[in-house]
DNA sequence: CTTGGAATGTCAACAACGCTGACATAAAGT
DNA sequence: ACTTTATGTCAGCGTTGTTGACATTCCAAG
């Protein structure tokens, strides 16, 4: 089962076998850990979560979006992401907007005192990831993308390109 | 502030612009949901999280650990770990022996059932990652795990290193 | 124009899984 | 023997996922 089956040249496939891949699963368990370490403690400290982080995130990335396509994006039901925008807007991080050519939609955007919160969170983020990349080299940053792309499921993968059309 | 401050040579460092720093995370956070998509799926039928799976794929990779080990390879609170583990127990996926030199400790082994869950769960996500691992090839892999292990926490990264040290 | 259906967002209640606190038992140090 | 430390269990709470019920708005059919 470990076999990849090809007839000749088999020693090209040797990190398909279980235990790379295994490796690899445990690589992505245990890095993710640190990769929301850093946003996970100033999140605590002020009483958020993680799932403030994601929205904060990608209001801050697209000005103006609905509730809908927000919830395409973070991939959860519009009552979840209803309970942690409500404390968003409480606060003052958050203002919604009713649309105004549909009057059923929000539109969302960071307040002042928001994008000060999304500048913190993404700096410890950008700074674990920047020494992570540094060690390491550019040829092996462009694996990582790589993988992580082929990774993702196609609606996913969608709404990673899409953000990178306008912005980049 | 995204400037690196190389004096000569700052082409070779344009993998560290706070845009590319971006890209990454948002590759890690869309990568992560199909990394544990199919997993989830089969977990959801049966009645069980995430928080299963880790249980059983640990105690799997490292047959008669302690309760307490596996609380620190997890990174969880005990508390959090005893409520999984006692279900676990109670389905007759795990079994929990009473340790013969010290009997505080718990010994813990999966039964049958349990191997047999594990299977299906691994296989799931080995699938998932030998499709992205023979879509980018073995340097991709290589460059990927590179990142992984850089963006680990230092305790995160020795038991990452531990369970390769008898295993591999 | 009105009526019915689809889309958007809100409120309520529930489940999974983090957390802290209190506690029982076993081991180890004084 | 007594206190302290370590391990694991039980109870209860908070965040964040879920489904169900509902109000509002838009749009299309009659």
């Amino acid at each position: 089962m470990a076999d990849t089956g090809g007839s000749a040249g088999n020693e090209t496939l040797l990190f398909l076998t279980d235990d790379q891949l295994r490796k690899g699963i445990e690589a992505m368990f245990f890095a993710y850990r640190g990769f929301t370490a850093d946003p996970d403690r100033i999140l605590t400290e002020k009483g958020y979560g993680r799932a403030h982080h994601r929205a904060v995130h990608f209001i801050n990335r697209s000005p103006g979006t609905t509730v809908n396509n927000l919830l395409s994006i973070l991939g959860v039901t519009k009552q979840s992401l209803n309970r942690v925008l409500r404390t968003l807007i409480e606060d003052g991080l958050v203002e919604s907007r009713v649309g105004t050519r549909d009057k059923r939609e929000r539109h969302l955007f960071l307040t002042e005192a928001g994008r000060a919160l999304e500048a913190e969170l993404s700096t410890a983020q950008r700074n674990r990831m920047r020494d992570a990349f540094r060690q390491v080299g550019p040829e092996a940053v462009v694996g990582f993308r790589q993988v992580l792309e082929a990774m993702m499921d196609t609606e996913m993968r969608r709404h990673y390109a899409r953000l990178r059309e306008a912005g980049e």
